[in-house]
DNA sequence: GTCTATATTACGATAGAC
DNA sequence: GTCTATCGTAATATAGAC
């Protein structure tokens, strides 16, 4: 569940500098910025985060802990197609602002890796192994790693394009498309005959599920 | 074909600053870095390029020309299917410097557009609309653009993964992923029988064309 | 057209009073 | 712990000699 809680004053900095980190990047918002929209006066910065960095450092492990938060969430959901879909669906609710400003976790990770002063690869590995074990709960095997970063890719990819474009209807396009190729997954990987006794089964085991909650 | 051979001086000068833009990104690449890395003294490129944002322009319209040239070349190769092999292809080769400084097209473009003083959108409306093409050529019919939105945003996903996770593999799986993708795009939008009858026809042609040249 | 020398501004960071 | 005042540096950009 994560420390959110926090002494306040830290917090509100982080979460003032993820926003603005998001909205313009990191190498163009200034520490001005970030003190003048947490309300916190310039010296107070330096006390809490010495650093320009160090207050980087925090706002990526802020977004890599929001996202073991997410993935948590989603669990939670009845089976593998549900967690995926569930997945992509949050890109479908932020595609207004993705469209404008990218995907927050992409465009800070990638910003912070090129300069390459801090690590950013936490929330990627998240996602992706997350995203894995979905697919290899769902019955594909091997092929379960190259799905996940597929998946993750076309997320990213189109919440650029989205961005560079103005176009939050490239975001609703491919998550349909997303969907679509999950839900189209189990169809490829089993024999026909296995396909359809199992098609079978989950119609009535949610028929059922659907009357009994 | 693009008028490139231009004066040499200003040449120099954007050809620079693309490669610095891409290698660290805009913001973080100063005019001076721009000057030293030309061979031009300060005072000049202020003669070229009026302000940085002037620079960046030409920098996007170079890459924007590049791209067109590109696909131009592309297009000279004998079907659909290959010629969108062609383009992931290219991603392939430039894995090892995609997977340090992602993307130089999605890179740019995206913190260009994020800052939003320049019109960045000419590289990636070229992309889609030569991808759109190739899809519509391949009988993907009302499909094509999705399919075509999907192919360019796998790519830029997994070029910007691949340079958090500073993993050139992840560049080469998705490739290999996507190359298959497309070869099987054939197969699920046309019926069993014409689809044999097609496959047929197409392994006599292909083994006659072998031989012939 | 070319380049040096410099103006101007604003950034990250510090010192030190409270 | 908190905040004001300010330092040193480096960025974009200009002026003006050649």
């Amino acid at each position: 569940m994560s420390d959110v809680v926090e002494n306040s004053r830290r917090e509100k900095l982080v979460e003032a500098a993820a926003t603005l980190f998001h909205r313009r990047g990191v190498e163009a918002t200034t520490l001005k910025d970030v003190a003048h929209a947490s309300g916190v006066p310039m010296g107070s910065v330096f006390y809490y985060y010495p650093t320009k960095d160090d207050l980087t450092a925090a706002v990526i492990a802020r977004r890599a802990a929001h996202v073991v938060d997410m993935l948590e969430r989603h669990s939670r959901r009845a089976g593998p197609v549900g967690r995926l879909h569930a997945l992509v669906d949050v890109w479908m609710s932020d595609r207004y602002v993705d469209a404008q400003f990218g995907c927050p976790i992409g465009s800070l990770c990638f910003e912070v890796a090129r300069v390459r002063r801090l690590d950013a690869t936490a929330p990627f590995q998240t996602l992706i192994d997350w995203a894995e074990s979905q697919f290899r709960a769902l019955g594909a095997g091997a092929k379960s790693r190259a799905h996940a970063a597929h998946l993750v890719a076309a997320l990213q990819g189109i919440s650029l394009m989205a961005s560079v474009m103005s176009a939050p209807d490239l975001i609703a396009g491919e998550v349909a498309y997303l969907k679509n190729w999950i839900r189209g997954l189990r169809i490829l990987d089993e024999h026909p005959r296995r396909q359809a006794a199992r098609r079978t089964a989950e119609r009535a085991a949610s028929t059922h599920r659907s009357r009994s909650t």
